[in-house]
DNA sequence: ACAATAATTTAGATTAGTCTAAAATATAAT
DNA sequence: ATTATATTTTAGACTAATCTAAATTATTGT
């Protein structure tokens, strides 16, 4: 039975998982700006959870932390919680897939295994949540799933949206009325290396959309293969 | 918009709500024994719910608290998202009517105005919870309800269970068992004056049984006039 | 009516999570 | 290689919620 963590600890454990993706340590001032807290606040709650029994983070002063196992599992476990819950959400409570994201970040800390397994249970164990994301099975093991952007896309390439950051509501909005939902197949038709605009065409969408760098490096793709 | 209010404060407005049921102001000692924190947390916390703008509790020293009508309103708000989520859990995901209290009880705090609304509609608007307590409504007016107990019962009277007491998954099991559950018939056959004990025959149950004050105290009935 | 007992309140301390301001350390630039 | 800039850490302080121990106020029994 693990010790019951606050839901602050857990916010900290899970953006430090999220950043881990790009780089081997996670900084001060990364996780200081995520969780809009100060970087005094945060080199403090690094030192505590370095210093847990188990600890839950591996701190090296000025070079930032890694998630030990300890740590990650529960990492895996709230983001479990969180991708589960805004699926259950949308399916049985009728959430639209913008909404979703503000109450799901607060019952994430909250819910039983219990409760979660019997979600999974209704929902019918899925894979993927509501926004393409891959969700940590019940041992919480982490579904392969691609790591590009379609930020890094050029013209040629051919892929699909796999899934898009879920906090913004009005991005989430913006996405749907371009038909950029996971799943959908598009061809990059333009690149503009000074800004890095990208021109795509969307299947099933009649016209051709130019979109900028802050929205490609949200979207995360599988690239298809030239065939 | 009202001020995010912490889950303490919260169970605190609750408590002093439910025990008001019975007492015109509240004790220190019967909330302190409620909660199970020191007489001393109490008090403190008394002053400091006197004193929010606007008062949440009107305290006079040595005498107790009585809620406001802001405290009123936050504590049946509270009162109507367990109850309502109680029955969610049943109806939804599955859950007994004895593990129901523990999960409703961290959920209560954290979801939102429309969570709450989402869950009343899938529910169809109910106005009893999973344990026969009434719900308040959306304006959060308490329903009419009995406040007699079985307790004070006497042989010849009839009645019917209207709502049992939630917290204890053991009791409510025991409850199963014996066929009292809300919405229960039943005549009391006898009462012994010197442990309050009273033996009943309920409707549909082979066997009359006996139980003490322990147990009827924790039972609210409809006592059914004579026809 | 007054002492004994019980309940409540005050005082002072602790912990988690946060802050600002100052000090220390890295990184980058010339 | 040395200075300038940016980042991180330390130090000291605040708030909410709790505690224990001591002081105060009520209640009760004779």
């Amino acid at each position: 039975m693990r010790k019951r963590l606050s839901d602050t600890v857990e916010d900290y454990l899970k953006m430090i998982y999220k950043l881990s993706a790009d780089t081997e340590r996670v900084g001060t001032g990364q996780i200081a700006e995520a969780l809009e807290v100060s970087p005094a606040s945060v080199t403090d709650m690094f030192q505590r959870l370095a210093n847990e029994n188990p600890p839950l983070l591996d701190y090296i002063k000025h070079q930032g932390v890694k998630l030990t196992n300890e740590g990650r599992k529960i990492a895996l476990e709230i983001l479990r919680h969180h991708r589960l819950l805004e699926l259950f959400l949308h399916e049985v409570l009728g959430y639209s897939w913008d909404q979703v994201h503000a109450e799901a970040d607060r019952l994430e800390h909250v819910i039983s295994e219990k409760f979660e397994e019997r979600v999974a249970v209704v929902l019918g164990d899925p894979q993927r949540g509501l926004h393409g994301e891959p969700i940590p099975n019940r041992n919480l093991e982490m579904p392969d799933h691609p790591t590009s952007y379609l930020h890094d896309m050029r013209p040629e390439q051919r892929g699909v949206i796999h899934s898009v950051s879920d906090d913004d509501p009005g991005f989430l909005r913006f996405l749907k009325t371009q038909g950029l939902v996971p799943g959908a197949e598009f061809s990059v038709v333009d690149f503009s290396p000074y800004d890095n605009n990208l021109r795509l065409q969307v299947n099933g969408q009649d016209q051709e959309i130019v979109l900028g760098a802050s929205v490609t490096a949200q979207l995360k793709v599988e690239i298809k293969n030239a065939s």
